[in-house]
DNA sequence: AGAAAAAACTGATTCAGATCATGAATTTTA
DNA sequence: TAAAATTCATGATCTGAATCAGTTTTTTCT
């Protein structure tokens, strides 16, 4: 039987949100007087790939989907829950762009945070660079992982992973709204729609899952996870 | 016709050796009294990927493969030339353990720098950090791209694309020697064994490369790149 | 409420690329 | 240098999942 351990097509990336205690009140206050507060609603851009990148959005509330594009496809990168932040690898000195495009997966609010003083951040406070740098990294390996597993789970597996990963990383519950068409499920798994729809039918079946509408129930959260490791 | 634009396959980041330079000589004298120098044969092992991270690795000379692995499979996250470094992800706080393994593919001189060393220099030197933060930043843009590409491009255009990642950022020559056999360079393409000698000879039959024993010369790289666009 | 549009679903077909099986060529080693 | 082992090569087959085509259900709009 193939066998696939430890990576997860999941999405998230953990503590995200605590780099800012790092900031004296001195620089947070900074933060606070040049920040800009938006809304979002469901489906709306927050960035644009290619686009020139003016600042880091932090988001408040509400779920973000990043993803690559060109004129063909698309690629989910990570959802991003609020506490995330979006745009860091704007910071690399060799491309002031957006390396990847934000939409909002419901609606949303952001702060947007100028890149500049974010730069100077962190070039002055290596505490703070030094959080920059985790959050970097974690996010680096959530991707290692999720680039694994899509090379080399397959679908079942896949579409396991995902559900088990929105239930317990994103919506931390067995019961969630998921305000996802099959579309973009097909899109934030990497398959096609017609794909999702047998896979997550073959799921309901055997009672593994329950879904009404938007909701969806996780029944048998061991045997997703199985059918994510073995699948 | 199908159109896939910007994103490549290509495993090499930029300017991973740059960020020494923002070191005092004070702090240089630091990694000079603590470093440790070895040298790999072919195919010895670097790193383990789950092992303890005591060291970040500094590539001296030679040539790295960078990989994830479960009990069954083998995922190629980057190719490391001189110049570049392996290990920062172990820096997260969140874990102190390799997180993928790395391979020699050539004889290969590399410097064990102390971890805790590296933390502390991170911590406490803003600009050193900063540069960490750039490596760390081109490497998962470079990640995204190779994901991309491994998601959305066939196998012709997934060969072509490594094919002209090994000339122009490896090994800065049309002509060169690749000391990988057609398992590994499978391994290097997401691909099965027969499907890269197919691919390859099916280059070499319409004169777009030829391969003599080790040396791969490319003969048409605009016709590579072309296929690397659309197929 | 009724028409139009979008989303969800289902079955049939196709296809890219893996896998399998086998043989030739090259390299290793004894 | 002969035997063994590895790597390279090629054709046949298989398969997972995409694509295509069409129907039903749900949502949106007037």
């Amino acid at each position: 039987m193939k066998e696939n351990s430890g990576f997860s097509s999941c999405t998230l990336s953990y503590d995200m949100n605590t780099c800012f205690e790092k900031l004296s009140d001195e620089e947070l206050m900074l933060f606070e007087n040049n920040k800009l507060e938006v809304t979002y609603k469901k489906g709306e851009i927050l960035c644009k790939q290619g686009a020139f990148a003016s600042h880091i959005t932090f988001i408040c509330n509400g779920l973000v989907r990043l993803y690559l594009e060109d004129e063909v496809n698309t690629l989910t990168l990570q959802l991003i829950p609020s506490g995330g932040i979006i745009g860091l690898t704007s910071l690399t000195k060799n491309s002031n762009i957006f390396h990847y495009s934000a939409m909002a997966y419901q609606d949303t609010t952001a702060q947007h945070l100028d890149i500049s003083m974010f730069h100077h951040l962190v070039q002055s406070n290596a505490a703070f660079a030094t959080e920059i740098t985790n959050v970097l990294c974690d996010s680096t390996l959530q991707t290692y992982g999720r680039f694994f597993s899509f090379m080399h789970k397959q679908s079942y597996g896949r579409m396991a992973d995902t559900l088990m990963c929105l239930a317990t990383r994103i919506f931390n519950s067995m019961e969630f709204d998921l305000p996802l068409s099959r579309k973009e499920l097909a899109d934030l798994t990497g398959l096609s729609q017609e794909s999702v729809i047998r896979i997550l039918k073959k799921f309901k079946d055997e009672n593994l899952i329950e879904i009404e509408g938007k909701t969806y129930r996780i029944n048998d959260g061991d045997k997703l996870n199985e059918i994510s490791q073995h699948g």
